[in-house]
DNA sequence: CTTAAATTTCAAGAATTTCTGAAATTTCAA
DNA sequence: TTGAAATTTCAGAAATTCTTGAAATTTAAG
């Protein structure tokens, strides 16, 4: 079974992106090729729609696996392993997300924090410091805001996302709302960062 | 100047992390040395403190130029081309996400679009399509979030992060003064996503 | 168990990326 | 202009990453 033209140019395009998003083409494509595929594809049959190497697909495959990014299934009657990635676009954001967050972010907040355990030789690197301590703040505020955003349903996230800065509106009206004699009920919110 | 072990063991380590970044080692450390360092420093005075090439010393600052991560400036007195990073953290980030987003989605979705665009053969490509059109619609929906985010002006911006999910419940909470009969007042938000 | 299918590992060749020194080009003070 | 300083370009060497076929290992059906 050969892959149409629409299948064949998306699948190169994710080959030639992966170098960007730090995987190799390979893996690109695999990826791309389980992504549009209806059914679960095994080994064998990502050889012979891809052309790779019967080995560089099973590295492939191990990578995926390794960034949480397919899923194992087992068709009855059969005793390959067959691949899949999930049906559900947000639940593949979300692992992207964790998987690059911890590559590519949590690695150096755990080096920042090293470093600012390190006591000042004599009572140079000033500077330094502070650029370091700052980046760290930074990072954590981030990455705390990406934890909490993290715990809301799906249903949720694509409201905020929808609503975008008009959040900010919300804000101001309910802070108005409050100071204007109303009492905080049931639930309310207890904001941090209100000292502005 | 030598480095201090501090900015030594900042600068090994955001040389190590460049690869997963998607710059080298050369552009990473550079990159380092420059957050680091109070002062603008000049190409020779990273040959020194690094210990690269002239050349690739060139090349490195040529590619945080291409990605709008260094600011070049000039030294009364002295003709040679002095580089810093910007002061300001959140507008680094700000640069940082931009242009990764230049690089790893913009030109997926234009991909995406293009394929949407085909024509359908002839009635084949149905789940291949559905799919490309679902992840169109979701990057379209961060991004789309994303531009809006980044008119916040900083403090604003911090304020959200800082609150976090928390968001939601100044939400709900406007929600139900409305339809307890609240009356919007000046400036009253109009949601999207408002549907569920 | 045994055995054949399925998968993984691994060493080495291929391809790509990074880095360098030398040469070329640009810049600007005199 | 001229020419020395500063920077960039570039071809090839060095290093790294990717890919493969063959061999080893794992798996589960009989």
């Amino acid at each position: 079974m050969e892959l149409s033209p629409l299948q064949q140019d998306f699948v190169l395009h994710f080959g030639e992106m992966g170098s960007r998003w730090g995987i190799n083409r390979t893996v690109g494509q695999i990826y791309a090729l389980l992504f549009l595929s209806e059914q679960p594809l095994n080994a064998d049959q990502i050889v012979e729609k891809l052309g790779f190497s019967r080995s560089n697909v099973s590295m492939g495959l191990k990578e995926l696996q390794a960034w949480n990014l397919v899923r194992l299934k087992h068709l009855s009657d059969d005793r390959r392993d067959y691949f899949t990635t999930p049906d559900d676009l947000w639940a593949i954001v979300r692992t992207l997300v964790e998987e690059r967050k911890k590559r590519e972010i949590d690695p150096t907040l755990t080096k920042l924090r090293e470093l600012e355990m390190q006591q000042p030789g004599n009572g140079a690197d000033a500077h330094a410091r502070e650029r370091i301590s700052a980046l760290r703040e930074l990072i954590e505020l981030v990455t705390g805001w990406y934890d909490d955003m993290n715990k809301l349903e799906t249903e949720r996230l694509i409201q905020l996302l929808a609503l975008g800065s008009k959040v900010q509106g919300f804000i101001e009206k309910t802070e108005r709302i409050i100071h204007l004699g109303g009492r905080p009920q049931t639930g309310s919110p207890k904001a941090k960062g209100e000292e502005a």
